[in-house]
DNA sequence: TACCAATATTGGTATTACCAACATAGGGGG
DNA sequence: CCCCCTATGTTGGTAATACCAATATTGGTA
């Protein structure tokens, strides 16, 4: 990896923040880690991981829907999407079928053992939360989940959803 | 992938989240992956990413240290380390000699390039965190890095420092 | 001395996010 | 109607990350 030569001058910078470890981008990539390393541990019981959730709820939550539509809605490449659609097909969580209106379209929709499928992982989730927010009061929790919502809206490219 | 069959009565759960876009994990996902890509397109002008930054800035507060101390403050695993110290040498940002009084061990310690090049980089730390949180009042920033990092020491295993 | 633990290093693997290319199909303007 | 542009699904590849196994060297210790 070539460095490039540090050339700016930065004496009047003075924003050095004392206790790096406390940095924000930090903090959430190791809580993210960790959240998401006690997740797929529950997850992997059931063989699946967490995109199978996601689209699995995405389903669930649009009715049925194109992989297009997942993909923007989960903000999936449409590549990994084809991938863990084959899973969930296989599995017969989903049916993948052409839409008769547009036949580049795939029409998406949970079948029953997807909808009970989905209600067991749910509990994952819950349990997952539960965990990590143990130490916190239930207005703490609502607090966090709050400002981090806020934070992800600020990030968001453009208007997506 | 084969997924296992679910089986479990699932009855009595009642505990499905409704608004499953807002659960904790998920949030913290999105938001750790997008403050990741904002700072690591700052780092990447310097030639650098995340490790390099986070081993630099351990260096510098924890004076001479070993690999093995790197290692377990930043819980990046020894191999990976390696690596990172590597890039960090070769761009004179740091030395790594044996230590005289363990000849197992080698010794980091950051020059004065490196010393340099870590105020330059604090720099890209501050911009994304400033980025990521704009939409924040002050008070509401540290609101959430306190609950960050309360969620984080839950979740660390064993009392890791 | 002989065994065990710590350290640094090499190499490999799995997961994730992303990108490029492509074939197919729709839609719209000439 | 034909041509162009876009949207869609699919295949394949890449970079970064996190982690694990094996090894050689060294220290400490029973």
């Amino acid at each position: 990896m070539a460095m490039r030569d540090v050339h700016c001058e930065v004496e009047e910078v003075g924003a050095t923040p004392r206790g790096r470890d406390h940095g924000l981008v930090w903090l959430l990539g190791r809580a993210a880690l960790r959240s998401h390393q006690s997740l797929q541990e529950r997850f992997v019981r059931h063989g699946i991981r967490k995109w199978h959730y996601a689209v699995l709820a995405a389903v669930d939550e649009a009715g049925p829907v194109t992989q297009a539509d997942i993909s923007r809605r989960l903000s999936l490449d449409g590549s990994d999407l084809v991938g863990v659609l084959n899973d969930l097909v296989s599995a017969g969580y989903v049916t993948r079928n052409p839409d008769p209106a547009n036949r580049r379209r795939n029409l998406v929709a949970l079948t029953e053992e997807g909808a009970a499928a989905l209600r067991e992982f749910d509990v994952c989730v819950v349990e997952t939360e539960d965990e990590l927010l143990a130490t916190l009061a239930p207005d703490e929790r609502k607090q966090l989940v709050s400002l981090l919502a806020r934070v992800l809206d600020a990030a968001r490219p453009a208007g997506v959803e």
